[in-house]
Formats: structure tokens, sequence, C-alpha cells
DNA sequence: GTTATGATATAAATCATACAAATTATATCG
DNA sequence: CGATATAATTTGTATGATTTATATCATAAC
């Protein structure tokens, strides 16, 4: 186990998210085995240079994801993978920085053609006023943008779009996953750089939906947008 | 902001998880409001009665679950709801254990509605081998459980033949959902004691189909259950 | 008057150390 | 040989000192 983790310092972010980073990074890459345990706090101190406290505190994260678990005198193991929380959108942001993890993205496509359909669904029937006003508000802007359209500002846009469907639903366990979705988005963007379609007509039928309170229309279009998506998936592969 | 937490001591879990408790339930009742800044880690210390090393932890944990955010100088602020990961199983395992959060049972029915019939579909097409044989053994004890039925028991088993499922998929993202699922029957099976729905014919149909590789049928039969469970819920308020 | 620039105060972040509690392993005694 | 006590090890908790980040305000430049 000698010298497996190099020195932490220098990055903006706080010390021990990044010994979390690196911890997760060991842990996914399958570096420490599930069940494992892992090297005492001690060592781990001296590996990464850091104080206790700041281990510790990274551990704490880590254990909250569903990735550690430490008990006194006997150590701290890495959990089964099947306790670990993939919806947690800073354990994914480590994630797909990581090499061959790409099949993130499909495997994340899968999810969206289980939930969102549904999300849509549910937003049509019980978005707010409000918040309908503020879904016309955003579409007329994707609306604009599509034509001159510009990929950084369409990103935002589109991202805000998706977010407050899933906050329309009015359902607490569909909020995770706009800032899932967000993480997903911004690195897929990230790293398939130049791409161009908006797809602004299944977006308009989504939006048309929901506004009309037509909830099996609203599934439908989203299925439309998604089976869109799957095609662009496609493409890049 | 005087004298908000109680002190605490004499459970027999982890300090700083028993503050993390406590201060989840605070914000989850809105008696530290979204956006707000709590009181400073000293003040905090006093009157939780415990030092800043378990403090700080329980921050960090509640942090990791969205729920807070801290900056030098500014403090630790509240996280709009909509950033609270309630795909968290310790979150909500604190969550149900409050006042009016019934409604909880009734947003998770319609996740998984969303969700499990995507996920039965996938086990049927993705499932190993191994797997396949695992379920097969599950199901058999769930058969021979449901005649002479044993609440108990039926919870455990049906828990596993469910998180099976998900995992089956192959897709990272659906195990979450397994975990969650856990979380939500045991509470639910605790609330609402005595109850004796099997639906074993209902979980049939699904193994069945997952066996036959039938991915349509799995759907299906997946949606089934969930509309029984659905009445079994109206039954109940 | 408006906009940069820099000092300062403050709260969290980190470090270092000490002690407590829990659990495993070992050794001792009946 | 078995049960019980003891010791050793690892995480858990506590505390004080020190460092770093940042909002605020004062000051200087434009």
């Amino acid at each position: 186990m000698s010298t497996k983790f190099t020195q932490i310092g220098g990055s903006k972010r706080s010390l021990h998210v990044q010994v979390a980073c690196e911890m997760a990074r060991s842990i996914i890459l399958g570096e420490l085995p599930e069940g494992e345990i892992i090297p005492g706090e001690m060592d781990l101190c001296t590996q990464f240079g850091v104080s206790r406290t700041a281990l510790r505190e990274a551990i704490k994260l880590l254990t909250s994801k569903g990735l550690l678990e430490s008990k006194p005198k006997v150590g701290t193991r890495v959990r089964p993978q099947q306790y670990w929380n993939y919806l947690d959108s800073q354990l994914l942001d480590w994630l797909i920085d990581m090499e061959k993890t790409a099949y993130l993205y499909e495997e994340f496509l899968a999810l969206r053609k289980a939930i969102e359909p549904e999300a849509c669904a549910s937003a049509a029937r019980f978005a707010s006023v409000e918040q309908r006003m503020q879904l016309s508000e955003l579409f007329q802007k994707m609306d604009s943008i599509a034509k001159g359209f510009d990929q950084d500002v369409w990103v935002d846009v589109d991202l805000e779009f998706h977010r407050l469907i899933f906050i329309s639903t009015g359902n607490s366990f569909f909020l995770p996953f706009a800032n899932v979705l967000s993480t997903m988005f911004k690195s897929y963007f990230h790293h398939a750089s130049k791409r161009g379609t908006t797809c602004i007509e299944e977006h308009r039928a989504i939006y048309e939906a929901i506004m009309a309170g037509n909830s099996e229309k609203a599934r439908q279009a989203s299925q439309a947008l998604l089976t869109a998506s799957d095609h662009e998936l496609e493409a890049i592969k």
C-alpha cells in the first residue's frame, strides 16, 4: 500500500474535498476493492500530507455517499458498489472526469427515458400558475436562441427548462434528477464540444402539452425528445 | 437564535450523526429557513454540547446531502430545497421519522411507477445468468412464504426481490433506488403495522417475464403490481 | 462621483495533540 | 479446555493554536 496517494495541495477547492475526490477515484477504479479495509487514518494522513481533521472530514463525505463505512478498532472499509449513490451530483462530477466512463452517458439516458416522460406528465397536471409562467418565459428564450444558435447560452437555458419541469412535478423525489441532469449536461457538452441540434420543435411539443395540462401528450412529447437524443448519442460514438 | 437546540447524548449512534440528524430535522421543518445563515460553529457547539470536531463532521454530512453550504467569513447557510438529495437513504431515514411526512409515501409511489417498470424491462433484457438464478431462488422463497404468511420474513424477501431487479438492470443509476426502496419499505411496514397482502401473483408475473427475457411483459407486470400498491395506499389513508 | 485598490476583521479551514471508547486478540486462571 | 480478564489497536471525541478566505469598509486613483 506504500505511497499510493500523491500529496495534495494548490487547487482552489477545500482540502478535505480534494482528498475525498482522490479517494473516490481510487475506489471507483477498483484500486481499493469492495470490502477491503483501507489504510488507517494515520497512514492516509501521511500519504496525503494532511491533518487527521481534514482526512476524517473526507471520510465522512464518502461515507455519506455510501462509498465507505468505518467502525472503531476494525477500520474503514469500502462498501459494495450497490450501495454507492450514483444519483449524487458531486460523486457524479468526480466520476465523469475519469477515463472509461463514457458508458455513463448511455446509462443516464436510459434513466431519463424512464423518469422524464413521467415527470413531464406530472408537471402538466401539477405545475402551479407561477411555474407555468416561468416555463413560458423560459421557452420564449429558448425559441429565440434556437435561431441564432449559441451553444453556451443554449445549454444553460435548456438545462433550466428541464430543471423547472422536475420542480413543477411537486414531487420531492424528482428534484435530485434536476441536479444530476445539470451535472451530466455540463460535462457532456464540455467533452463532446461542438454539436448543434437544439431539438426546438420537440421541446415546443413538451412545452405546449404542459401548458395545456395534457399529461398524456406531455409524456409522449418527452419520449420523442429522448429518442432524438438517442440518435445524437449514436452519432457521436 | 438562542437555545434552539437541545443537548445531545445517550443514544447509540455516533455523535456527529446524531447532531446531523437534529440539524436536518430543524432544516426540514423550516425552523432554519432556506438561505438563512445558521449560528456559528462555537454557538452550535455549546447548544448541542459537543466538540467542534463532532459538529464539523455533522456539517460535512449535511453538506454532502445538499442541505448546507459553508464559506469562510460568511458562515454556513441552508441551501434551497431544490438541491436537497431526497434520494439519499440516510436523509430519507431521518425524514420519515418526522411528523407530517405521510405524503412521502405517495410521492415515492409516483416515482416507483416511473422507474420500476423500466427497471423490470431492463432486467429482462440484461440480467446475467447468475442473477437469473438468484432471482429464481428468491421467488421460490417468496412463493413458499406467501402461503404461511409471516410479515417480517416477507418484507425482507420482497425487498431482496425488488433490489435484485434494480441490480440486474446493469445500470448504475438504478442502484440507488434499491437502497431508497429499502428504507421506505422498512419504515412503511413499521408504521402501518399489520397488513397482509403479498400480491404474490403480480410478483410471479414479473418474475416469469424477466426469466423469459420478455421486457415488454415485465414492464406491464410491474405496472400492474404498482397499481395494486396504489389501492393499498388508498385503503390505509 | 465612480471605480479600483488595499487594510482589517471575522468565520470557517486546517493542524497538532491528547484522551476516550470500542473491539479484537491474547493471555491468564479456574 | 473453556471462560474470563487484560492489553493493544483503531476509530471517536475534545480542545487550543494557527492559517486561509472573504465581506466590509476605508482610501486612493480616475
